[in-house]
DNA sequence: ACAATAGTGTCTCTTAGACAATATCGA
DNA sequence: TCGATATTGTCTAAGAGACACTATTGT
């Protein structure tokens, strides 16, 4: 029918150490054997519905990840981004707490910052500049960051969470109020104890209707806008 | 090298009496033949440079347009959604003043209002529905609308823009107020006369340096937010 | 002069951010 | 009790919307 390379890339996400990291595997075929690249593949006709399950797919077979949260990124094309010729990517991008990727049982998966990559095939530095900025951007207006905490979280690191991504500061009380407003959390039962050497923190977690849809908080929750 | 089916689909969208209209094309080619549906078409990946170059060569060569705006919008891909097979169709939209579609000299070109189609082919129907959303959403807080008007436009008109695709009114003092602030607008020497019986209104022009980029207003246009 | 809409000044109300007071833990 | 951080109350400042006043045209 046509000579079109079909693929699907994933840009997995996480944060570690207050800074975004993206996760990375060793090719196992020509080209770039043997390079850092985004998991990806050729989309089967045969087993994919569509390219969302085929990203499904990638992402549990080459890190054994289920990401409750995966969207399109954006589609790269062209007949140069590929040696072997013309190809379509569609990048998704998710978002997991850095303990998931662990728990997936794939020793190989590596955790490099955004910043500061380099020496990545085809295009994968693009896709993962356009993954890194959608992130930064939907943050800002969103509750996207809270895929990134685990399942219980205490509103102190969830502000750390945000804070890191957009990287401000952000007003506390400010911040309080808008999550207050979204009404998106839940208070669970105990309070955060660790041992810390003050006033323990409320822990909380997303309510059950928003477990996998994003809520828009309508004004930006940083200054800069 | 696969059985994928490799398209790309035009979402050419533009404002008459104050709503939001597609342009749609009679199909010339099974299946669906005869039917009205989006420009588009197989991605030729010999005269391609991308998919963008290829919704470029689409648009010119289905509606005679050169679109200055014109935005990938996502990809839409499956085995169902295309009687022929598994397909990919990575989807554009492009918004222009409706003179310019008279003026490309296909008058086999429809244009119907966004709302209210019914019994589109594959799935353009989901693919407009996605694309209004988008303008929509993008002219919150974003200078797009004005791809919408001609060259020239006094600040009223382009307020009724704003309002028609944001379906409620807006305060015309923070309107202008915002877009003063953007500071993407020109004045032209003449003002608007055509005789209404009132005070006319100062012509305005997109400042050079913004012809092909837009503008964010980092807040909300609109009240609803 | 009148009708009609453009353009502008200003007041008010909402909301974001600063500041600070209170609360609660471990050491 | 002290140090540290969580949580909450309140004041202030910035920005959006309401209102209304002035400006300019054709009839």
């Amino acid at each position: 029918m046509n000579d079109i390379i079909c693929t699907v890339d994933v840009v997995l996400m996480t944060l570690r150490d207050s800074r975004l990291h993206v996760a990375l595997l060793k090719r196992d075929h020509a080209p770039f054997l043997g390079a850092l690249a985004l998991p990806g593949g050729y989309i089967r006709a045969a087993e994919d519905a569509d390219t969302q399950a085929a990203a499904v797919r990638m992402l549990r077979e080459k890190t054994g990840i289920d990401s409750p949260y995966l969207e399109q990124l954006a589609t790269f094309s062209g007949s140069s981004r590929d040696p072997r010729g013309w190809s379509i990517s569609v990048a998704y991008y998710a978002l997991v707490p850095a303990e998931v990727i662990a728990a997936g049982g794939h020793p190989e998966v590596e955790l490099l910052p955004v910043e500061a990559l380099k020496g990545l095939p085809f295009d994968h530095q693009q896709i993962i500049e356009a993954a890194t900025q959608r992130v930064r951007n939907k943050s800002s207006y969103s509750s996207l960051p809270v895929y990134l905490c685990g399942e219980n979280f205490t509103l102190p690191q969830l502000q750390k969470v945000y804070e890191a991504i957009l990287g401000e500061p952000i007003n506390k009380v400010s911040f309080r109020r808008k999550l207050d407003e979204l009404d998106i959390l839940e208070a669970v039962a105990g309070a955060m104890e660790t041992g810390k050497a003050h006033r323990p923190a409320q822990l909380y977690r997303l309510r059950k209707c928003f477990r996998q849809q994003l809520s828009l908080t309508g004004r930006a929750l940083n200054a800069a806008g």
